[in-house]
DNA sequence: GAGTGGTCTAGACCACGGT
DNA sequence: CCGTGGTCTAGACCACTCG
């Protein structure tokens, strides 16, 4: 590689770096391997470790690489592909394995999911927490609202469990008849709690997935479901989703 | 001898700014107007300006506000909803309102186009730029890769611009029947050409959506396609969705 | 305890948009 | 020109993991 031209519009230096280290994780690292600390490679490179780490940081998020406190930062795999609709419309929990219910509770509903349900702000909904494991690893945590006259028949439970609980209402649901949904893909930063979950910091980026299930003329159920973005790629359609895809370059102008 | 603390775990100063800022932003600014500029939130928190700014980019990722160098900090309106997806599938370029095609140029693919083309790494393929506005604001730009052998009967053509050229390659592409097709969303940062289409710095946050287009058993066209991800929500509307927002129209200033 | 990434500070200068 | 957000520095301390 040749030295940087210099520009009539300078580049900025964590700008420049990105670009190294991104070409250095194609050629010098493999996958899973450490490289040096952020100390080390500031000082490599001639930098503040506060420049570095804005590097580091965009790299992160593009899923080249994987930090982590008290260990250090390694080479990512590239993005695994999650499947997260066929274009079989269903019910949540249905033939499904990708999803584990985790525990169900009912409460009233924040304002903005009572209003997507167009249900009374003060009108007690299930909320069924599930999450969903791929490859080994949590890539996603989802809470699904579902108002109670939605499940009308649902008998008073003596279950074992929390998780017993969840999928009783789940298949209590399955019983109406799906007549659509609706999907919207936005970016967002984890919650505490969903950062816990996906083993993340509080703050990190997310997929947020959001499904609204239309039965009897009314949305009869409401899924959030935040995905690891620095993981995850979110697949839709027919096929398994093949190929990976970083990456700069294109021609010159 | 510990006394035992109980909120052991002390929140970043950041995140509870974000909190603070959130709130404020809900209750005592309306969407456009400017808030104070970072030096003076800063102070006014008693915090440094590099945690305060900490603070507003997890907001700004949000879509909470908007930044603008030599100008301010606004609140920001809620992310539009931009259908990125029907279920039926169709070419691009198809009674199309939302793209408008900006150039077509002839070049080799970087190596990951063509793997997943399926194509030699050193066949042309014809690249179409297309770039996309809603509500009166730039939301996404798109590569669309078309190999040279899914369009054959391509006349030599004589048009007198660059996006007659790119609609004339899009009009023959669609003369294939379209026998599937493929999607899959994840998070980038916008390079540096995309991001000046899109009124952003380099390395803002995006979403990319890469189609692939399927057609003769093979894969006839792929489209890789950056919206901005702080002012959008990807929407895979299905059913006859009730998709609302408002292009609020207030007054220019 | 040693080493890692995460947070925070108090400055400085630069690039840009408006006047 | 001025004021804005964007970049950068050279430190410091904290929280975490691991041997």
């Amino acid at each position: 590689m040749g030295t940087t031209q210099l520009e009539s519009v300078p580049e900025p230096k964590y700008w420049h770096l990105k670009t190294v280290l991104s070409e250095a994780l194609d050629s010098e690292f493999t996958v899973g391997e450490i490289l040096p600390n952020e100390r080390d490679l500031a000082a490599r490179f001639g930098v503040a470790r506060a420049t570095l780490r804005q590097a580091l940081e965009q790299l992160e998020l593009e899923g080249r690489l994987q930090r982590r406190r008290g260990v250090g930062t390694t080479g990512a795999p590239p993005r695994m592909g999650v499947a997260v609709g066929n274009d079989q419309q269903v019910w949540p929990g249905t033939g499904d394995d990708a999803w584990q219910a985790v525990d169900c509770t009912l409460a009233t509903p924040p304002a903005v999911v009572a209003t997507a349900l167009e249900t009374a702000r003060d009108r007690a909904v299930h909320i069924v927490r599930r999450s969903r494991v791929s490859h080994g690893q949590p890539v996603a945590a989802e809470l699904l609202y579902i108002p109670v006259t939605s499940v009308p028949d649902l008998t008073a439970i003596d279950t074992p469990s929390e998780a017993a609980r969840a999928r009783a209402v789940l298949r209590e649901l399955q019983r109406l008849e799906l007549e659509g949904q609706d999907r919207a893909v936005e970016l967002g930063s984890a919650r505490a709690d969903d950062a816990r979950e996906l083993d993340r910091l509080p703050g990190a980026p997310v997929l947020v997935v959001t499904t609204r299930f239309f039965a009897g003329g009314r949305t009869a159920a409401l899924s959030v479901a935040t995905y690891r973005a620095d993981t995850c790629r979110l697949t839709f359609g027919a096929s398994g989703g093949v190929e990976i895809h970083h990456g700069p370059e294109r021609q010159a102008s």
